[in-house]
DNA sequence: CTGAAAGCGCTTACAG
DNA sequence: CTGAAAGCGCTTACAG
């Protein structure tokens, strides 16, 4: 048997296939009793309104294509579920795409869903900016967690509390810290290590910088055999995952934490909490992000201009932060 | 400028749309020389094929609906990520839809895609089957790691590597031993704890079982409380999760691992190598989980007959499993 | 190998 | 409030 249509309904119920249409795309056209009849025939025959058939009468598609480069990666899951949460209750599916963090076929990527959203969630931060811009021409899009100038942005503002952080750490005694720099090419990266530097100059505070590494939690390990003896107290590390990398890397140099080094991550992934001790760091709003993310492109989709947005993450103090070790 | 279609590109070229609609969709039947014409002027004007069009002519959207439960917990990522991959080498593009771990609604969130989608691949283990099968009736549905009477299914059998651990367990030492058990409605745990029972069976081993629990970390966590003083020497838990719950519960209670107790995880998600000491877990073969699951989703699509498939888990030792202590 | 034409299932001005 | 009709951009038998 094949798919009710809006035809099969409408001769059913000896009516136009116009009004069975409008009975789900304008309901409120549709005169009451007329409309019950309809709803419960097409309920009768299962009926669904064909996707592909609106889309292309209407030019839209009702989906999102959401780009991110390792859904691997402990901080994209949240955020992955938050978006496609936000873009349920706006009625709209997500097109999810894994870029393998690998930047180079991003535009790719891009050129395969661009032609069957409505828009565009990008939240890629290593992609070349050229490239990306190049890319998404012609499609609404919002760049996440990242800055790129002429697209509409909402990124995480982590300074301000991994100023606090370090402040916290200096009033335990800490003066001598490490910052271990994320991915080179990744916007957040550079921003945190800047919040880092700056806080540092001024103050009777030594900053040593490593990096840029990769994200992984195996670079923060290796990069503990490069401290070791340095003298420093204290690691900021680019984001949770390294710093779990590092909190193993100190136990295997048979270094506690707190009491021989404190450490703080980044992002507030589900590790921060898994690890012994807890993971002291920055919790980023995630769900907000993805919130914001998804009604910014509603906007866009619908022609509005729209201006950047913030979302602020805030210092969660746990397990690996505490007193500067007796020298 | 509106976008291309073939018109515009026959216009161009002073042929016929059909022409040039074959050049995309059968470039066998093309003419060489007029083919690469097409193509390149389809490059110039930036032609993508309109997919909901295509669609509506076909019958075909392009498009697989990915059902999990929660993107949150660590073993999914790899599976979304092993699926995209496998539906982009099949040409299709993956619509992820996440029921929040609440099976529930998950009904709902099938009718939400089914109209939209050429199949449907579902991992949702907690899901009431009949609900589940009334959901997807009338689209070609593949279901994974969970079976499901009357519907295709690709399922990860640990049952073999469930016992090596135990056996391997066994020759250390160990003769008490705790099952945590997963959540009851989830495929997954009955046949995981049933692997652990029988093997227990006929062997002078002490089984304890725990639970229904969830499959969290807290839940895992909270769980060694029961245990301590037990006299158990080794555990095994549903999930890497609720193994690493347990580790940080036994370190609260300052129990070393694998000294004072072994642990043994399940999947092999990120965090078992992340935890300090490495999870001895059961390694899924994720990739390959969803690589079946695809293909197998292709042969439903395509109309054939396809049998249930399994692949295996394999034990991974690492450094949570030890010598029985001395008593 | 190519073209003209019908059809996929909707939406939406337009007219009533 | 409702209907007839055109149109969205493809695909594909059919004829040549």
């Amino acid at each position: 048997m094949k798919r009710a249509t809006i035809y099969s309904i409408a001769q059913e119920l000896d009516i136009s296939a116009s009004t069975v249409s409008r009975a789900f795309s304008k309901p409120e056209l549709v005169k009451e009793s007329v409309r019950e009849r309809i709803l419960a025939t097409a309920q009768r025959l299962g009926y669904e309104p064909n996707r592909a058939a609106r889309g292309l009468a209407t030019g839209r598609t009702g989906l999102i294509g959401l780009l991110i480069p390792d859904i691997t990666n402990p901080f994209f899951p949240p955020l992955v579920r938050a978006i496609e949460q936000a873009a349920a209750g706006a009625g709209a599916e997500v097109l999810l795409v894994d870029s393998g963090a690998s930047g180079s076929n991003e535009p790719g990527l891009i050129g395969r869903i661009k032609a069957q959203v409505d828009g565009l969630i990008v939240a890629s931060p290593r992609m070349a900016t050229a490239g990306l811009k190049r890319a998404v021409a012609g499609v609404p899009t919002v760049v996440v967690n990242r800055a790129v100038q002429g697209l509409p942005t909402v990124v995480c503002d982590n300074s301000g509390a991994l100023r606090e952080a370090a402040e916290h750490l200096y009033s335990r005694g800490h003066r001598k810290v490490v910052l271990l720099r994320g991915p080179g090419a990744a916007w957040a990266a550079g921003r945190r290590a800047q919040a880092v530097r700056r806080w540092a100059e001024g103050r009777d505070v030594e900053l040593v910088e490593l990096g840029p590494l990769e994200a992984q939690f195996e670079d923060g390990r290796a990069a503990v055999g490069e401290l070791v003896g340095s003298g420093a107290t204290a690691i900021f590390a680019f984001d949770d995952l390294m710093a779990c990398g590092v909190i193993a890397g100190l136990s295997e140099h048979s270094l506690r934490v707190p009491a021989d080094c404190s450490v703080v991550g980044c992002d507030d992934v589900l590790l921060a909490r898994t690890v012994t001790p807890s993971l002291s760091t920055v919790t980023a709003p995630v769900e907000e992000l993805g919130g914001r993310a998804v009604e910014m492109l509603s906007r866009v989709v619908a022609g509005e201009t729209v201006k950047d947005e913030v979302v602020t993450g805030t210092l969660t103090l746990r397990g690996t932060t505490g007193d500067a070790p007796r020298s």
